[in-house]
RNA sequence: GCGGCCAUAGCUCAGUUGGUUAGAGCACUUGAUUGUGAUUCAAGGGGUCGCGGGUUCGAGUCCCGUUGGCCGCCCCA
């Protein structure tokens, strides 16, 4: 046993570990790049104001902070919003709009472990700048929608619930509620679909018991689960932002449908999501037995790129954490198993032979071929089961009897058929073969 | 921050009411095999039984503490 172990809630990655997130991350960055988003990446580290103007002192208890050598109170990034609005923010006028941009990243936060939590984990982080409309919302959850289905999932997998807190705050506010008392009936909104009734303790303890007719207008609200049952529980409202808001849904909704993700999306306006930052639809993709937490996360945070000190600036996004949604590729056995595959392995009789064989093992791999030899001299038969183990599609011969020919075999390891190619002519008959 | 369960080889696990030198399978290395991928067989390396203390003639086994893991609560950006 070391000495030594992993701190707490941190991974190691060993080759096949990190070839799994190697896939996940390339699948990841093929996608995002097929929606015209541009990648960025940014500090680890940065100042711990950056999180507390986001999300208030308490969020301090979650991260791993500290005070650096110069007396800096810094903190490893939890997320990636508030930095990228940082950077977006620095030069926003400069930045063509509208700003699509995507990273892959690693992030910590100072929390317990769950099955799908650690305490890093890596996000890939896509967001929209500069559009306020629902085009934005509907370029985002196609990429969401797409980032799973790259992967070979499908709607019998996973589904993305899609809310508003914007419709939300509309109808609180047209019943006859403060924002204060909204922003408690929503936190009991959050909670609804896991506690019932006791949902609504908090808010009791604080503002009293909700009147009985407005509490069922709530609960009646958050079961809301297609666009007309929305229409119709608004008809009598006649309020501007509500009549507009309603066109925004359809807009959307109709986009996705012309996308043809409908499948994919189901209206539901059980989820609110915790933060107070979102400002408009917001959405929660799940998957479809309910075993695992939330797969990824998103939603419109107009105001947050100004709060951060930047310019106004309308922005929606979403994270797909990989703890969660590796867990699902495993349940679903669309997980591959390490493929370390190699063009070609050679195969050496001997020292004389091995000083042979080193032109063309350079050559080969100069030529951007994946080559392997046995480092020590070892019987014919094991190299031949190296090669194959390694996953090798041609073994290259170097024989006495060959050499003397001027020649070296190589090998088909598919269909076991072999033949002799002059040394002159090796990396061509190998580009030749593994090409055809 | 709170609660439940758990900790023996790289992995999965045996280990008798507390009793000699702690085992198996898989994996790994080597050999049988001096020119062809399988199977098989043989040998080998690898453990201060998570760590610390206690009870005892004697602890992997019982007790306490601690660290770590899994799961749940809080939270979930």
């Amino acid at each position: 046993m070391a000495t030594f172990q992993s701190l707490p809630g941190f991974r190691d990655f060993y080759p096949d570990d990190l070839s799994r997130r190697n896939y996940i991350f390339r699948l990841w960055r093929q996608t995002a790049s097929a929606f015209g988003f541009s990648e960025y990446d940014a500090p680890v580290l940065e100042p711990l104001d950056l999180y507390k103007a986001k999300s208030g002192d308490e969020i301090e208890a979650q991260l791993f902070s500290f005070t650096d050598k110069g007396g800096r109170e810094v903190a490893l990034r939890p997320e990636m919003t508030p930095t990228v609005c940082r950077l977006v923010g620095a030069k926003a006028n400069a930045l063509k709009r509208p700003i699509k941009w995507f990273s892959i990243a690693e992030f910590y936060r100072y929390e317990r472990m769950q099955k799908g939590r650690g305490r890093c984990f890596n996000q890939l982080n896509a967001d929209i700048f500069g559009e306020p409309g629902p085009e934005a919302e509907l370029e985002l959850l196609a990429l969401l929608v797409q980032s799973l289905c790259s992967f070979g999932l499908t709607s019998e997998d996973f589904y993305v619930r899609l809310s508003d807190r914007n419709l939300w705050f509309f109808y609180l506010e047209a019943l006859g509620l403060d924002e204060a008392r909204i922003r408690g009936v929503l936190g009991a909104v959050d909670r609804y679909e896991k506690y019932g009734e006791d949902a609504f303790k908090g808010y009791t303890e604080q503002y009293g018991a909700l009147d009985p007719e407005l509490k069922a207008k709530v609960i009646g609200f958050l079961q809301i689960k297609s666009l007309a049952a929305l229409e119709e529980t608004l008809a009598t409202m006649t309020d501007d932002k509500i009549t507009a808001r309603l066109a925004d849904w359809r807009s959307l909704l109709g986009s996705l449908d012309a996308m043809g993700l409908s499948q994919f999306i189901q209206v539901d306006f059980g989820v609110v999501r915790g933060l107070a930052y979102y400002t408009g639809f917001v959405f929660e993709a799940f998957d479809r037995k309910g075993e695992l937490r939330a797969i990824a996360g998103g939603g419109r945070y107009d105001d947050l790129v100004a709060k951060l000190g930047g310019p106004d600036l309308p922005a929606v996004g979403f994270a797909i954490g990989d703890m969660t949604f590796a867990l699902l590729l495993e349940q679903r056995g669309l997980m591959p198993a390490m493929v370390q595959t190699v063009d070609v392995y050679c195969v050496i009789g001997g020292p004389a032979e091995r000083t042979a064989a080193f032109a063309a093992i350079q050559s080969l791999r100069a030529s951007g071929f994946r080559v392997e030899y046995p480092l020590k001299d070892v019987a014919f038969g094991k190299q031949f089961k190296a090669a194959s183990e390694a996953g090798a599609r041609l073994a290259l011969i170097y024989g006495s009897d060959e050499l003397a020919k001027g020649v070296v075999k190589l090998r088909d390891m598919n269909d076991r058929s072999e033949r002799e190619v002059p040394i002159a002519e090796i990396v061509s008959a190998v580009r030749d073969t593994l090409s055809g």
